[in-house]
DNA sequence: AAGGAGGGAAACAGATCTGTCTCCCTGGTG
DNA sequence: CACCAGGGAGACAGATCTGTTTCCCTCCTT
């Protein structure tokens, strides 16, 4: 038997992967519900609109997504240089995974225009906890601006994200940005004199 | 008095611009036609559905686009150095003006998801076709990858792009952006004895 | 075993979407 | 001036969307 909160985690679950795969308007509730073997009574006993299950399966989703993120950055890497590097190969596995669609925040922002809305405000807030998790690792490097690095990697990395959506060239993308990420790093190291 | 012809154009105009503002899925052919002023009638004698106004509105915008930015970059720099980081400052133009919504190609690609369709076939092109432009800079340049070189600097184009976008501040997406791509510029030259 | 709470299936309401069709008016032509 | 082609306005059809409500079954408790 599935219980309350299994139902609302799997209408969650399901939801983040047609939002993902389909997009947001595009993806209907009904869809949703036949998917995840969920009632429509119980989703909005759970959710008082498709907005809240939006914004429900987005939290979910930056939390899981960063989560596992800095775990594959981390296990790929030791030093802050390594891992700085492990960033694009991490990227790389996450871009050649089937369930790759693109960064589900990027594609939200694209339907959801309007700035100042609880939608924009958790892809701003994931881009920048990305930003910043990226940011501590140039720091512990020991480079005179670890931000405006963490910066200039970040573009990096939303760059190759969206590249490898758009060409299909997945592997390619993380490639080429890890490359140029090391030529910044390299620069960055040599001008703050650091090993 | 409007001619038919007029007629498509406004209509074109007024659908990208739709599209780009609200996305499409969420765009309705009904306020095309209020806004246009065209009627149903009319626009359904010169599309067969509102996909192919979409293929013709990514067509006609690939192609304005393409043309305007072009001229931007070469209004700002004389050498290819230059240009390649007029590049830049074209994006920054772009991101601060009034009407920018990120760009229309990436956006379509997280509405389209299905691979191999028309839609997806222009906005791969369309990025494929800008990668081009900067990769006869960098050939002008002389360096020894103008291939590789482009596909780096491409990427940080699309990261700037994205980063303006989702983040709201974007001058400084565009700044960080030309900084890096100094960087890798500057690299490639003196890693091929150009001056 | 009886009763009651709760969730699934699905009908339903009302809005909105795409695409077609009809009616009427206007403007150009003989 | 008479006529007629063509486009605008919008009714209409049929599908689909969100969100509510009803009905019924199942399972848990006493």
């Amino acid at each position: 038997m599935m219980s309350d909160s299994q139902r609302r985690e799997q209408l969650i679950d399901t939801a983040i992967d047609l939002f993902a795969k389909h997009g947001f308007h595009a993806t209907g509730i009904d869809r949703i519900l036949a998917v995840s073997g969920v009632s429509k009574k119980t989703l909005y006993r759970h959710f008082r609109s498709k907005d809240e299950l939006i914004l429900a399966a987005l939290r979910k989703y930056d939390g899981l997504f960063r989560n596992n993120f800095m775990r594959e950055v981390e296990s790929r890497g030791t030093t802050p240089k390594e891992r700085l590097l492990a960033v694009f190969d991490a990227a790389r596995a996450w871009f050649e995974d089937n369930s790759f669609y693109g960064c589900v925040f990027i594609n939200a922002v694209g339907e959801f225009s309007a700035p100042d809305t609880p939608i924009r405000h958790i892809c701003k807030e994931f881009k920048s906890l990305i930003r910043g998790y990226i940011e501590q690792q140039c720091r512990a490097l020991g480079v005179a601006d670890a931000g405006a690095l963490a910066e200039e990697l970040s573009i990096l990395l939303e760059g190759a994200t969206v590249t490898a959506q758009v060409s299909q060239n997945r592997g390619r993308a993380a490639e080429v940005a890890k490359t140029a990420a090391t030529v910044l790093i390299e620069k960055a190291m040599s001008e703050s004199g650091v090993a």
